[in-house]
DNA sequence: CTTGTCGAATTGTTCAACGATTCTTATGTT
DNA sequence: AACATAAGAATCGTTGAACAATTCGACAAG
């Protein structure tokens, strides 16, 4: 990250908030893994930055809830706990439900694009892009209230719960069932069946939130050594 | 700020973070106004602070969207625009409106408190203590959710929201006529009318956005040098 | 096995410096 | 006088080094 004391700048960005994107990209490929600390030294030696630079974008990740920071300790990858998962569906049901019964008129678009970008991704065993999709479609969903602040909330709820994501031993395999609810719901919200396509994405919800949850105290219950 | 050098640190959280809670302070009251520019070193020399942490600082405000950083040319109290109000109102909407559907069984205890909070103020002719009643009120409604993300959500749409009150040349009497709705509504709610009190809350919140609108465009149009 | 102490490693904060960008002001041309 | 341009000042962006403060691990003493 010298080169750019040579040339004009390219950046309009500055060089913290770069930093920042890399590492929100390995926290969400978990290059990082929930718990570990990110040492100052080593992270800033590898990208050629300042610790002082390095700082200010810890500081960027902490406010978005993907590092914790500890006083004299340093900053780790945000460890989720099951109250978070709750907290995570509460939420989404308020923020997602209110934009579907509202979203008469909407434009569905970007919507059905995801839906069919994640049934793609499914008919060829690309889990990954299966997920991505659908969290997608979920972003789609809320950009119905045509609300930025909504919309930048909804991004950093999803990349919370990529954390969660990464906890399962499988976490492409737990997209593939929604694909299809993803569809039904596009069509009831296209028909303007808004009050039975609230109900059936309260309902969806559920069910995502139960799965993690059970996922969820499996993991943390082998992790105390169950025999 | 350098005294805590010597002795042992009786400081639970860092001095950035101290100095973002000293700024925040300052814009709330108004101290520096929107649309002002933070010089680093002044406000670095009179806190006695390095640049390094004031600029730690600044990123923690400019995350909760108080001030706005501009590559190059500093940081600036933030300036809210129309669209702003309307998108703050929507998710205001959005988020109480949920919270009082959602609140049966719920501990009301908060909402009454400010409630009365409110009404001493109002008697005693402390504008300012009204206003910050009633935006506690509007915090307790939201905190029946239970929710942790809601609540810090609420808590930034409200200093947000104060930024905008600074434009009004009588920010106290704008709260004084909602006293009495807060009433009104804490006693739909305990009674379990839930259905009424969303309602009536819609209605209130839609005439408090219109109120803001017209405070908001009048001044915008004085400040373009109407006669 | 617990407790206390020492030292290494890491974070918290400051400082001084310099490149880069923006703003200001003076200058010169038409 | 108006306008474009260029030098200069002010400020931000980033760095690297330095030192204080805190944590952590190892080891000795009780």
């Amino acid at each position: 990250m010298r080169e750019q004391t040579t040339g004009p700048h390219l950046l309009r960005t500055s060089t913290a908030e770069l930093v920042a994107g890399v590492l929100r990209d390995r926290i969400a490929q978990a290059v990082y893994e929930p718990g570990e600390r990110l040492s100052e030294e080593a992270i800033g030696a590898e990208l050629e930055i300042s610790r002082n630079t390095l700082r200010e974008a810890f500081r960027l990740l902490g406010h978005e809830r993907l590092l914790v920071h500890k006083l004299n300790r340093g900053v780790f990858v945000r460890v989720l706990s099951a109250s978070d998962v709750k907290d995570l569906y509460l939420v989404r049901r308020v923020i997602e439900c209110a934009a579907v019964r509202n979203s008469a008129g909407g434009d569905m678009a970007a919507c059905r694009e995801a839906v069919e970008d994640g049934e793609r991704a499914a008919a060829d065993d690309r889990w990954r892009d299966v997920g991505t999709a659908n969290l997608r479609f979920h972003q789609a969903l809320v950009a119905l209230h045509g609300s930025s602040r909504l919309d930048e909330l909804m991004g950093q709820l999803l990349a919370e719960l990529r954390l969660v994501f990464h906890v399962m031993e499988n976490p492409g395999a737990f997209h593939a069932p929604f694909v299809a609810r993803n569809r039904l719901l596009t069509g009831l919200l296209e028909e303007g069946r808004l009050a039975e396509a609230e109900q059936y994405l309260s309902k969806y919800l559920d069910d995502a939130e139960a799965l993690l949850q059970a996922a969820f105290d499996s993991s943390s219950s082998a992790r105390l050594g169950g025999a």
